[in-house]
Formats: C-alpha cells, sequence, structure tokens
DNA sequence: GAAGATTGAAGGGTCAATCTTA
DNA sequence: TAAGATTGACCCTTCAATCTTC
C-alpha cells in the first residue's frame, strides 16, 4: 500500500482515503439499492436527464454533464434501456446521433430515490465535519483535482524514477509479468 | 438552484469529491500499467506479499491486512495466479486452507513498481497540500472512516424518508428533491 | 454446524475496433 | 476524414451457492 518515500503521517492519511474512496461508494450503493433499487451510476444518470426539461440528452451532452467516456455511458445506457430507467430514440437534426429519453420509471425511481441519498450524504460526510474541517476537506480535493487535471492530457510523463523513461521493450525478465493487462 | 439537502458549499465539495475519487484511482493505475504492467488491485496485493518474510500468507491474513472481502481476494489471487505474479500452496497445519505464494516475477515486479508508484502519490496528493491542509485533510478521511465503519453493519437504519417498496407514486412532498448532486 | 476457500453470474469500467453519417 | 455512437473483450467487485475440512 505504501512505498518507502512516505512519511509515516502520510502513509497513514493514504491507507484511510484508499479505504473511505472504496467504502463511501460502497455504501452509497448499497443505501440506493436497499431503497429504491437503484445502482450509483443509474442514480447519476437519471439525476441528469430529470434536471433537463423534456427528461431527454443526447448522449454526448449527457457524457460531458457526467464527464463520462462516451464508451461507459453507452454500456451504462444499453443496461437501463434494459431495466426500463431510459429509452433511446432518433435524433431529428443528426443522423448519425440518438438521444436518451428518461421513461416514466426512470423518474418515478430517482424522484423516491433523492431524497435518501442526501440523507445518505449528509449522514456519512458532511455532518461529521466541522465547520473547519468542512473547509479544509474542499480545499484539499480541490487541490487533489487540480493535479489531477493538470496531469492528465499534457505530454503525459509516465512520470517515475524507474525503467519506463526510454520507452525501450520490457527487458526479458519482465515478460511473464504484463502481458494480460488490457 | 440549490436543494435544501445539501448547502451550495457542500454540493460543490461533494461534486470534487466523486471526481478525485473517480480519478485518482484511475490515474494511478495508468501509471502502474505504463510502467510496471500492474493493476492497482495487483499492486496492493503484491505489496503485502512482498512484506512479509518468506513471501507467504495465508488468504484469511491476506484478506485482513487488505481489508478485502474472501470472494475478492480470491477472484483476484486466480487472475494473478494465471499471470504467474502468485503462486498457490497447500497450507501445512490445516487441510481446508491453503498459501498464497509470491513468485519471483511478482517480486520482480513490486520491486520495480514500487518507487514510481510512490512518487505519482506524491506529487498527485500531498506535494498539493500545505502542511496544515494534509493534517485537516487526514482529519477528514478518519472522520468519514469512522462514520463509514459504525454505520457498517449494525441494524443498518435503512436511514431517510425513502424507502417505498409499495410501489406508490412519491408523496408531492418529495417532489422537488434537490438533484444537484452529481 | 462453522471456518477456509473457490466458483458462477451479473453489474460496472476501460480499451480497441467498428459502423454510420456529416 | 472526423464525429456520434455502439460493441466485444477483459478486468474488477459483489453476491449467493458450493465444497471441503475442522
Amino acid at each position: 500500500m505504501t512505498g518507502q518515500w512516505l512519511t509515516a503521517d502520510q502513509q497513514r492519511i493514504w491507507r484511510d482515503w484508499l479505504q473511505v474512496d472504496r467504502l463511501l461508494p460502497a455504501r452509497l450503493n448499497q443505501q440506493l439499492q436497499a431503497g429504491p433499487g437503484l445502482s450509483l451510476p443509474e442514480y447519476e444518470v437519471l439525476v441528469q436527464l430529470s434536471e433537463v426539461p423534456g427528461g431527454q440528452l443526447r448522449p454526448v451532452q449527457l457524457g460531458q454533464a457526467l464527464d463520462w467516456e462516451q464508451s461507459r455511458l453507452s454500456q451504462q445506457l444499453t443496461r437501463m434501456r434494459r431495466r426500463g430507467l431510459v429509452d433511446r430514440a432518433d435524433c431529428a437534426g443528426d443522423g448519425r446521433g440518438t438521444v436518451v429519453v428518461l421513461t416514466q420509471a426512470g423518474r418515478t425511481a430517482i424522484e423516491r430515490a433523492a431524497p435518501g441519498h442526501a440523507v445518505t450524504v449528509r449522514r456519512l460526510v458532511f455532518d461529521r465535519l466541522s465547520a473547519e474541517q468542512t473547509e479544509a476537506f474542499g480545499r484539499a480535493c480541490a487541490a487533489i483535482l487540480q493535479a489531477l487535471r493538470e496531469s492528465g492530457e499534457p505530454g503525459d510523463p509516465p512520470d517515475g524514477p524507474q525503467g519506463r523513461r526510454t520507452g525501450q521493450p520490457i527487458p526479458a525478465d519482465d515478460r511473464q509479468a504484463d502481458r494480460t493487462l488490457r
């Protein structure tokens, strides 16, 4: 979980963050499943559609609103369509495109799910933090987010002091260790 | 429009956290893939094994160290075994059990991956935070983690005003629930 | 029966390839 | 060619069922 180049404090914080990163979404998922029978990704999609008049969006717009990749969105919409939460329709203006339509079942589901979800977020996160802690937590998230975005698209330095800088093929020793990963 | 469930500040922080929650692990995964050809879950398993003399652990111990469920660990070990990163052996003392063994390929992989991973964690997280911010971030993570653990197993109050199993239409009150939660 | 562990199925996420239309 | 969108393959995670051994 940790390398040799983090301080003891940093290691502890890092381990805690890894746990939060895993457990918090899992808990939100459980809560949504238990009552309204929605997954967190389903909830996020439905929120976006329900906020728009007519409950319709082009996949591209939906993807931008969620900051999701096209492929992920498409896969998710296929599953949600199977469940009857959304539907797909041809797009009037553009022959290439489609329109995602919120069904009545989808609208019912999101309207039933929203209050309890917000309550859970407050209970697990914000009710636990003092005003100063909330503020500090927000600043930390914003700072990390900025780092993620800055290091995101550019030359994308693979970074790190170890081997890969040269772009050479991996030495024979490694061959066995890195084939099957996507 | 701001919902009545989270304040505007809380909504902003929550959206940022959701992004960090998604982007940070993805970036760590990318970095591990690019060089050492490991996934983040693989890395975590290898770290645990490499820290133990002999590079061997019972699955139960490994699961406790990682705080993973048995099933998840077993599935992960099956894939890693296929890749030659670990191996499985019968347990001497207990006929039911097995032992997970770090292979030479696995040791090579983790030793090569660790420095770059630590650098990435520092670069994306800790280099971005002042001492006070780090401290506050750590306290916030710890507090949230505590909330997650406390609300974990017990009666698990489904919490919240939702929870309609009856399939009724929603009460008028709930209609305007906050939709801005990402 | 309980504990250690594995497996099958299903939802979720990502990458690469593909198809159609602008 | 580029943009909108989908699909197939594979990895990750969880749940329920199962199998063996204590």
